[in-house]
RNA sequence: GGAGAGGUGGCCGAGUGGUCGAAGGCGCAGCACUGGAAAUGCUGUAUAGGGGCAACUCUAUCGAGGGUUCGAAUCCCUCCCUCUCCGCCA
């Protein structure tokens, strides 16, 4: 959420701002709102102040031993019902104006961050490092067609089960699925990170306290009984697990890894990577989570990008890492690493990973502050994928593949596997 | 699902109509004591939004929303949530 305070004060440079992401964006009604809304408040707390006034002092000449009934009494009480009733009048203008106020400002995406480069959309993104060397040999498979032949999932009886966009892991892909969690889990938590299993069900202010809500509803599935949604990412309720809290600085940063299936609508992508393991509505992600001291966010967004990337570099993975410009920024993000994988089947490089550092955007909207000396402030958060499990099987199926069929694990997953390499059965 | 209890500051916990933003404790910060520390003592310490260069000051907030009153943490109504017991259940 923006900083109200900053668009009554200065509205032509956060528009300003704002269109950097690429649309042009007019926040003179949203100023004029909040001058008025600010107006308002000004002259209510005034009046409030005199009736208080009058209200001790109606307690202080009663107790002194003045006649309850008598006639200066009974004149003070007519002035404080006279007050009362111009404040009620005020306090419902008002209550209109705040609740406008906030409702639009919680529908504006966060401000780009001086660093992140201008540009319109994916096109515009810039590249900026590469690891590993990619398999760029012809003929190898698509992870869908490898897990079809070792009968890793099935999705035509997903369908039966639920519908299409989902998928069934059995034997080993459930296997390589379950070992890759512990193994991304197991290596977060020897860096530091606190071990996080959220609730996959989130209540509408968890939403909207990371920035899902109010605009992206269609976004999520929600169940119909209740005031409940499944969760996208576990970036949702882990940013919840701090949601109204002062968190005391010298706890910062706090950094999580957090485990959890994820759901998603994703309305609008019919037809896009219908087979195998890419978009599905359900899907396995490790989120990495930070809250981090405002001073501090930049260095932790490099951290958490790291972090992320260990996980591809211990795996093996070939992966490049994209800066995203202002015109393909999410909606809670200031600046945005993407870590795309290196599919050799399908011959491209794929999404893993993304890391973002909201600045306080989502601390505005779930209150999570920390205290400095006497000054109470918002923290910073940063999320990042680490990783998406579905995904990473997939490259790992696409970059293991050997002549003879099988495919060849990483070295640092076998344990995990019980398995050396995959086989078909 | 049935019965009961309760929601107060960073935390615990008092407070049933008047200067209560709220006793006390814990925690935290500063100071004193100390060679240094512990212990002890003193002082300070809620959040949000206004106004002011600042010192400071105004308003709101005791789960949420209404009501009674000149005045509500305290009384009334509605709702939400949490906990305990019973039932059911992985």
């Amino acid at each position: 959420m923006l900083d109200q305070r900053l668009v009554r004060d200065n509205p032509d440079s956060i528009a300003k701002e704002l269109g950097r992401r690429g649309k042009a964006v007019d926040l003179t009604r949203l100023q004029l709102i909040a001058q008025q809304q600010r107006n308002l408040e000004e002259t209510r707390s005034s009046l409030q102040a005199e009736g208080n006034r009058i209200g001790k002092e109606v307690g202080q000449r009663i107790k002194a031993g003045a006649d309850p009934q008598g006639d200066d009494v009974a004149e003070l009480r007519k002035q404080g019902n006279s007050i009362k009733q111009k404040v009620a009048v005020l306090e419902e203008e008002e209550k209109l104006l705040t609740t406008q106020l906030k409702e639009q400002l919680l529908t504006f995406p966060n401000l780009p961050s001086p660093d992140c480069p201008e540009g319109k959309d994916e096109t515009d993104n810039i590249e900026l490092r590469r690891w590993g060397t990619p398999r760029e040999e012809k003929g190898l498979e698509e992870h869908w067609q490898i897990a079809e032949r070792l009968k890793l999932f099935d999705t035509e009886r997903s369908v039966r089960i639920a519908q299409s966009r989902f998928v069934t892991l059995m034997g080993q892909g459930a296997r390589l699925e379950r070992g890759l969690i512990n193994f991304m889990l197991d290596l977060h938590t020897s860096k530091g990170y606190c071990e996080v299993l959220p609730p996959v069900l989130v209540n509408t202010a968890s939403l909207t306290g990371s920035g899902q809500l109010p605009k992206f509803a269609d976004e999520s599935f929600r169940c119909a009984e209740d005031d409940l949604w499944l969760t996208p990412t576990a970036e949702v309720p882990v940013t919840s697990l701090h949601r109204d809290e002062i968190i005391p600085s010298d706890q910062l940063p706090l950094r999580y890894a957090a485990y959890s299936p994820c759901f998603r609508r994703e309305a609008g992508s019919y037809g896009r990577d219908t087979r195998g393991l890419i978009r599905l509505h359900q899907f396995n992600k490790v989120e990495l989570y930070w809250f981090a001291h405002p001073d501090q966010s930049a260095e932790a967004h490099q951290q958490i990008t790291a972090d992320a990337e260990a996980v591809l570099q211990e795996l093996e993975l070939p992966y490049r890492v994209i800066e995203l410009c202002t015109g393909d920024l999410g909606f809670s993000a200031r600046r945005t690493y993407d870590l795309e994988v290196w599919l050799p089947g399908a011959g491209a490089y794929r999404e893993i990973s993304s890391c973002s550092v909201c600045g306080d955007f989502q601390a505005r909207r779930s209150s999570i502050r920390t205290k400095e000396g006497k000054a109470t402030k918002l923290v910073h958060t940063l999320n990042g994928s680490g990783l998406a499990v579905g995904r990473t099987m997939a490259a790992i199926l696409e970059t293991g593949q050997q002549p003879d069929g099988s495919i060849r694990l990483p070295k640092a997953l076998i344990p995990y596997v019980g398995l050396e390499q995959l086989e078909p059965k």
